[in-house]
DNA sequence: GTTCATTACGGATTCCGTAAGGATG
DNA sequence: CATCCTTACGGAATCCGTAATGAAC
């Protein structure tokens, strides 16, 4: 049994049973993978995978089994590495970090700016995707982190670490009928059309959930991933936008009004995920403290090492968060 | 990275440094393991071992983390090959036990024939040993499991299970004094010299204990290991022994007499020892349920997932152990 | 002087890539 | 017919054992 044979079979199972895939993937042969599956298969006594003549079709019970083994061996090899890589340099590295529009483009630039003064050694990289797919990157130890609001909870193997409470507002072009309006209601905002996120982003389901609540139905005429788009047509006067309010950049987004809607859907939560069992090198500590000050090492070292969702959570029940 | 490589420089932390004892142990040469020990330092870029000159003589502070990594990778490999085994023919395999001279000699006997019966195919051995080697054995994975009565507790890696509870006896020769008592005291016991077990063995702590809180000294003529040979020197008249009542055979022992002596010490629990993580072949299963009936399978595997010793403790609080 | 790890070196094995083959959909 | 896995094969790298070297106790 060899470690490439272990990560061969991980890799492929990751790639839907396509060598070929895997093999570019992996900067190598496919029929090299093949050989070493086989072999592994040989000395293991019975086949991993399923083969519908010349094509994988599934993965056996046992080959399950041993794969789930492989990726937890594969992930402390990996731990071996970074944890060399610490003590030869704690200056020099890598950091990638799995997170949607509305982080990459409105919390983390300054505290990227702030990290590379910090660490200049660091080669810094950015995988923008949906929440579902940078939790699955997290998840996977394709990247190092994934910051997001949702779609973190369906991972186990993601340790969820609460950064900050955020609120939404209400943006309407200039002259709008709403700004006149003291303390909006949520009946007031659903008189128009809606513009907003797509389901599954930024917080969406606790805006639904908040018209759901008072049976309201607004007529949403057009969902985005990400906020520029929404303010785009805002401007467009297509409809009313509702956005993270950290989204609404005064400098920029001159020509429109942030109207504050705090009170009308529940704050949402924005978590760092982090693969559970992972070797941390120092200066991703470094990260999560400039970006959640509220967090450090020690108190991320205790949440990682609770296996259960709900230990995490408990550690972290008495903390106030920064409100944005 | 190989899996050789963890594997040796495992190995080489489990024999004090010693390279050379390693290969033989390993039945390979000193050269390749050094050689191999050596690649992987220079992959990691930093040395594992300390070495002055050509010795060995510690382990680095971030080889310490390696090796443990390495040990968790190990145990995970293994796992994969008795799944394997498992798989392929779930009659044929190893099973190995560790114990002690009072299990071998008295308890295991009829359990492993019965065993033997049920699995022909299994290749049974069983290494006797001290309570701290056999723990030890277990703990390292070269026993599948440990069974005694002490000394399971210092290896924080064995999750252990409540076999049954015993209590000891009085052994004298035929028309002792004591033997016309009606209910024995301490007192009456400590009057004549002690043939007992050596400390660590076989519940001699508790046996202390007693006396101690009694204020008792009693005198202490002879220790030994096993309690065929407390049995040859009560019968040479040198003393009072005190062994496990499960030890007195009525057959063999017919010229002496037990006194049950459950009054006067407390209990002591037999565990079995297994290695937390480890994979168990559904043979071992069925070993645990001859040895120890209450421990079907599911609730072996409870306990295995337990992380601390006190949730484990917990599982078995409401147990009603059988007494020998 | 004995013990012990490292270096040197040669043979056997393993690994990996290219090319060809054959099955699937 | 395009996709995809397996087999075949040759060159390169690796592994492993023996023998020699040199440091530590």
């Amino acid at each position: 049994m060899k470690l490439q044979q272990l990560r061969y079979i991980w890799e492929v199972s990751r790639n839907n049973l396509n060598v070929t895939a895997t093999a570019d993937s992996l900067f190598t042969s496919q029929p090299g993978i093949s050989k070493q599956i086989r072999l592994l298969e040989d000395e293991l006594g019975f086949p991993i995978f399923v083969r519908n003549g010349k094509h994988l079709t599934e993965i056996t019970p046992a080959g399950k089994a041993i794969i789930e083994l492989a990726g937890d061996i594969l992930s402390k090899v990996e731990n071996i590495r970074n944890l060399a890589d610490e003590f030869n340099d704690n200056k020099r590295g890598e950091l990638s970090i799995a997170t949607t529009h509305t982080q990459a483009r409105y919390q983390l630039p300054k505290m990227i700016q702030k990290f590379k003064g910090l660490y200049p050694d660091v080669r810094f990289s950015l995988h923008q995707g949906t929440p579902l797919q940078i939790a699955d990157l997290a998840s996977r130890g394709m990247a190092d982190m994934a910051i997001a609001t949702e779609g973190l909870e369906a991972f186990e193997n993601l340790t969820m670490l609460p950064c900050y409470d955020w609120n939404r507002c209400i943006l309407v072009p200039k002259n709008h009928p709403l700004q006149s309006i003291d303390r909006i209601s949520l009946q007031d905002v659903a008189e128009y059309p809606i513009v907003t996120y797509v389901y599954g982003f930024t917080g969406r389901s606790n805006l639904d959930e908040a018209f759901a609540q008072n049976h309201l139905h607004p007529k949403v005429v057009l969902t985005a991933v990400d906020a520029d788009v929404i303010k785009t047509y805002v401007r467009l006067n297509l409809g009313v936008g509702i956005i993270a309010r950290m989204a609404y950049d005064e400098a920029i987004d001159s020509d429109l009004v942030a109207i504050d809607a705090s009170h009308l859907f529940g704050k949402s939560t924005t978590y760092i995920g982090l693969r559970k069992d992972k070797f941390l090198r120092g200066y991703i500590y470094d990260f999560i403290g400039l970006f959640a000050p509220h967090l450090p090492r020690e108190q991320v070292q205790k949440a990682m090492e609770q296996s259960e969702k709900k230990d995490v959570d408990a550690l972290f029940a008495e903390l106030e968060l920064p409100v944005y």
